[in-house]
RNA sequence: GCGCGCUUAGCUCAGUUGGUUAGAGCGUUGCGUUUACAUCGCAAAUGUCGGGGGUUCGAGCCCCUCAGCGCGCACCA
């Protein structure tokens, strides 16, 4: 016998140690593997922080995948790596400098300086969130580490610019984007966030002779319309379309306002028109284009700068003052001169900053664009249609290579997006980025690389390698970061220089992701790769909910109620986090997370611990030897057609990606099958080939749970004398316990034996019988007597306190007994009885029965019911009621009996 | 405004093509220290599956509708 192990699990004495020999093993490196390949790319965590549980929750679904599948015997890659998250880490960074003291850290450091101060920042969080990986048992490939700011990453980012440069899908355009005040940048649609506030809604006239009144809830961006739009065929206004009236309003011009027609307009909301300006809202600035297109052209005065204050465009009343002070102002101006007609309170609804915080607000700049709905050179099909097509039709109309979201719903969420989508504004006026691979000429005036849209007039170098010679300078601009994770499965794997690996390994298997970056991330992707590689990213998509905390609140450091995975891994142990986070869990759902649930996992960790703990010291291992099904007791087949079931049902679970219902099954076979029953009966039953029997269902119950809590199993394992490593060991086959658990074709009734004796304690329990005191049990077991005379050890035995047991084929009821029907059979305990309290409860127990039949009488009674469903279902009705009936009709016996 | 999700035991949640008496964990109640485990054991209680309607022999599951909560998208000025 091995030396005494603890009794409770401390998972702190072995994580380290398992995970050490798990890396040195070298099989976190497919290379070292065979068969089919499985890749999962880990979806990099920015290296704005330190990971959270949202992080734990992914990390655990990975490596469940990648543990299975390297069991089945697949090649497997999970591999590891972070993202540089340009704005989000720069916003930080910023952030902390300005909390200790910095005024304006881009001015005070400058370009280089900061970048420094970025990259010391991010490789610190970095060097974290990698351990931290490694302390989730993430069994990565750490050879294959990536991040989407290296040198190999960086040169596929540039190699793809190009490329679609090339075919004319990214264009530098000058048109009205989101612009952040505050972090001095644009920002894509996808990035802002849409929050409500109450403003005011005014209604005004441009001046006492104008036609038309309008209404906003934006008065000072009104001191740059060009244009106001009217319904074509509002009966009112109709026929001003087309007029323009010049009006001054205290801008630094007289205003020329051309009445245009737009079926968009809706002539039944407000004062049925609608003020243009160009320069301050994307949808105006379309109407804008869409004149100029006419040969109507309408004006575009830019009111508000890039540091959030009037312009000189905006009159000198107004120049340098904030949007809110001008609003005051002109509202103020409105009312003075009898322009106001109306104000009152509404709602609006603002876009916010992602990362910045704050308010966005609408400037017509020159930056860079991926056309999305431009055809591809040779494709004939846009961007979009190919980011649509790899979710129905599969890619090129190859059903081979479609890609499936679990849950489905958000098929339809993913499709909704693209139908909505515009062209990507890609350009970053962050410095923490993806340096935009072009340089312009510096002989050109900077004005006009900076304003003026020159591509293909020249002067211009757009390239993977910068032009050589010193008469060029680079685009200030940086890539949006999610240009960069787009291509994370193929830049990972070496494209475009080494395509071994791409070759293996992709298109990867599997993808999870939360919902949260549904668009950002995995439109990306299926965008990029199915452009660059003509192949989609990954087949499988499992989108996961977000973690919230007990209250249902969302985890976040301003809520204070953030939680530190290692946290939670120092109190209750890796092997305890990972399956708390998985257990209760649906695809798509948020969950919550609190500490009962680790503890909760925690026990089943620890029960697991004991189970063999138990079984090491009883039943030592031996040397392997056949079983027969001969040889196995009622309860040894019972348990084995058990596994059976369990190992069926937990690959089935994993294979449809249903984590927590395959840990469900594994909780309740370990804990109230193993544990509550077969080591109990062990105890006393020692027949048969129980260890060996034990033997074999533990070595392949370590297994089943290993992807669930590699630590305490692989740990178990060494503790059980193997030397070979629990994480390389092949995935039990059902097939062993197909053979053996049937005896005849047909299985030993163990559940009949479970239910007397459960129904026996129940009995003593109900009549307070002494738990020391031993009773004498009568059973007429009918058909069944051979059966239950074989389980008679196990029926005295298993904390029923019974001494004396008689077990007849039939006879006589015994009035002066506690009486207790389990199917056809009937128990007499005798010597303990409490009239009262038997009584009710065989009167309880035929009421409940009574129900039963009561309503089962009624559906067999239907004829369309006898006639329409399967014969198997109304066959089953039809023994329930029998074996109803019977019970019952014994119970009443009884309390005639007595 | 459009779309999506949720509503199942006191709490947190599972429930895969509609078919036994709807489940788990935690909590609760009673009993227990039987040497693997008190991070334990045994026994038990608790649900008109949000309301209403429909389809069906049969609905927690499908359809319609209403309500509450949450989320996403959106150019209503």
């Amino acid at each position: 016998m091995k030396k005494e192990l603890p009794k409770a699990y401390e998972p702190s004495l072995y994580e380290d140690g398992i995970y050490e020999k798990w890396e040195e093993s070298g099989f976190f490196n497919p290379d070292k593997l065979t068969g089919e390949p499985y890749s999962i790319m880990m979806p990099p965590p920015n290296v704005t922080g330190v990971l959270h549980l949202g992080h734990a929750l992914e990390n655990t679904l990975m490596d469940v995948m990648a543990r299975y599948q390297r069991m089945n015997g697949r090649k497997v890659l999970l591999l590891p790596g972070t993202d540089h998250a340009a704005v989000a880490t720069q916003a930080k960074v910023e952030k902390l400098l300005v909390e200790q003291g910095s005024k304006n850290p881009r001015q005070e450091l400058g370009r280089e300086g900061l970048l420094e101060r970025i990259r010391e920042y991010a490789d610190a969080s970095k060097a974290t969130i990698l351990s931290q990986i490694r302390k989730m048992g993430t069994s990565c490939d750490w050879s294959r580490l990536a991040y989407t700011f290296d040198e190999a990453r960086s040169k596929a980012v540039n190699e793809v610019f190009v490329k679609m440069h090339n075919d004319g899908l990214i264009y530098r355009g000058y048109r009205v984007v989101n612009w952040s005040v505050k972090g001095q940048s644009t920002c894509s649609d996808d990035e802002l966030v849409h929050v409500e506030r109450p403003a005011k809604l005014y209604t005004f006239r441009y001046s006492k002779d104008f036609p038309i009144a309008i209404a906003t809830t934006r008065p000072e961006t009104k001191l740059g319309d060009t244009a106001v739009a009217v319904n074509p065929n509002h009966a009112e206004y109709k026929k001003y379309v087309g007029e323009i009236y010049t009006v001054d309003i205290g801008a630094a011009k007289p205003l020329e306002i051309r009445i245009i027609a737009d079926e968009a307009v809706d002539p039944n909301f407000g004062t049925g028109a609608l003020g243009v300006t160009p320069a301050h809202s994307a949808v105006d600035f379309e109407m804008y284009e869409k004149q100029k297109a006419k040969g109507e052209p309408i004006g575009l005065v830019q009111v508000i700068g890039q540091d959030g204050r009037m312009t000189a465009e905006a009159g000198a009343a107004y120049q340098g003052l904030t949007v809110e002070e001008a609003r005051e102002k002109f509202v103020g101006w409105l009312k003075d001169n009898g322009l106001l007609l109306k104000e009152e309170e509404a709602s609006q609804n603002v876009g916010t900053s992602d990362r910045f915080g704050d308010v966005v607000e609408a400037l017509p700049m020159t930056q860079w664009f991926v056309a999305v709905n431009k055809k591809i050179p040779g494709k004939d099909k846009t961007l979009k249609e190919l980011m649509h097509e790899a979710v129905t039709s599969g890619h090129n109309g190859d059903p081979e290579q479609k890609i499936t979201i679990t849950p489905e719903r958000f098929q339809k969420i993913y499709r909704n997006w693209i139908d909505n989508l515009r062209d990507w504004c890609i350009s970053r006026q962050v410095w923490w980025g993806h340096r935009i691979p072009v340089w312009y000429d510096k002989k050109l005036d900077k004005e006009i690389y900076v304003t003026k849209n020159i591509a293909g007039e020249g002067g211009i170098y757009v390239e993977t390698k910068p032009p050589k010679g010193d008469s060029w300078i680079q685009d200030e601009d940086t890539l949006d970061t999610w240009f960069s994770s787009g291509l994370w499965t193929f830049s990972t794997l070496g494209w475009p220089d080494g395509i071994n690996d791409l070759k293996t390994f992709h298109p990867t298997s599997w993808m999870q992701m939360g919902y949260e970056i549904l668009f950002f991330w995995m439109a990306r992707m299926i965008l990029m790769t199915t452009y660059t590689l003509d192949q989609i990213p990954f087949r499988d998509v499992y989108i996961h909910g977000m973690l919230r905390d007990e209250l249902g609140k969302k985890f976040s450091k301003s809520s204070g109620n953030n939680v530190d995975p290692l946290d939670v891994i120092k109190e209750y142990g890796t092997d305890a986090l990972r399956f708390s986070l998985v257990s209760g869990i649906a695809p798509g759902n948020d969950s919550r997370f609190y500490g009962e649930k680790a503890e909760g996992a925690r026990n089943m960790v620890n029960k697991l611990w004991n189970i063999y703990r138990f079984a090491i010291s009883n039943f030592p291992p031996s040397p392997k030897q056949e079983i027969k099904n001969e040889e196995c007791t009622v309860s040894d087949l019972w348990l084995l057609g058990e596994m059976r079931r369990l190992i069926a049902g937990v690959t089935q679970d994993l294979n449809g990606y249903n984590f927590s219902q395959a840990g469900e099954k594994l909780r309740e076979f370990t804990w109230n099958k193993l544990a509550d029953w077969y080591l109990e009966v062990s105890k006393f039953e020692k027949a048969g080939k129980k260890p060996e029997i034990l033997s074999k269902i533990l070595e392949d119950l370590l297994k089943l749970w290993h992807p669930f809590m590699p630590f305490v199993t692989e740990t178990i394992n060494r503790e059980m004398g193997e030397n070979d490593l629990l994480m390389i060991q092949r995935w039990p086959d059902e097939k062993f316990y197909k053979d053996i658990s049937s005896r005849d074709g047909s299985v030993p009734n163990f559940e009949l034996i479970q239910q007397i004796i459960t129904a026996i304690r129940n009995a003593r329990t109900e009549h307070k019988i002494e738990p020391s005191k031993k009773i004498k049990a009568l059973i007429y077991a009918g058909g069944e007597k051979e059966l239950v005379e074989s389980q008679a050890g196990l029926i005295k035995n298993l904390r029923t306190g019974i001494g004396d047991l008689e077990i007849k084929e039939k006879g006589e009821g015994l009035g002066q007994a506690i009486f207790l029907a389990v199917g056809g059979i009937e128990i007499y305990l005798l010597g303990a009885k409490d009239e009262t309290k038997e009584r009710s409860r065989i009167e309880k127990e035929i009421a409940r029965l009574e129900k039963l039949i009561a309503a089962n009488e009624i559906k067999l009674a239907n004829e369309e019911f006898v006639a329409k469903a399967p014969a198997a279902v109304v066959g089953k009705e039809k023994e329930k009621i029998n074996a109803w009936r019977e019970e019952m009709s014994k119970l009443k016996a009884q309390l005639t009996n007595q």
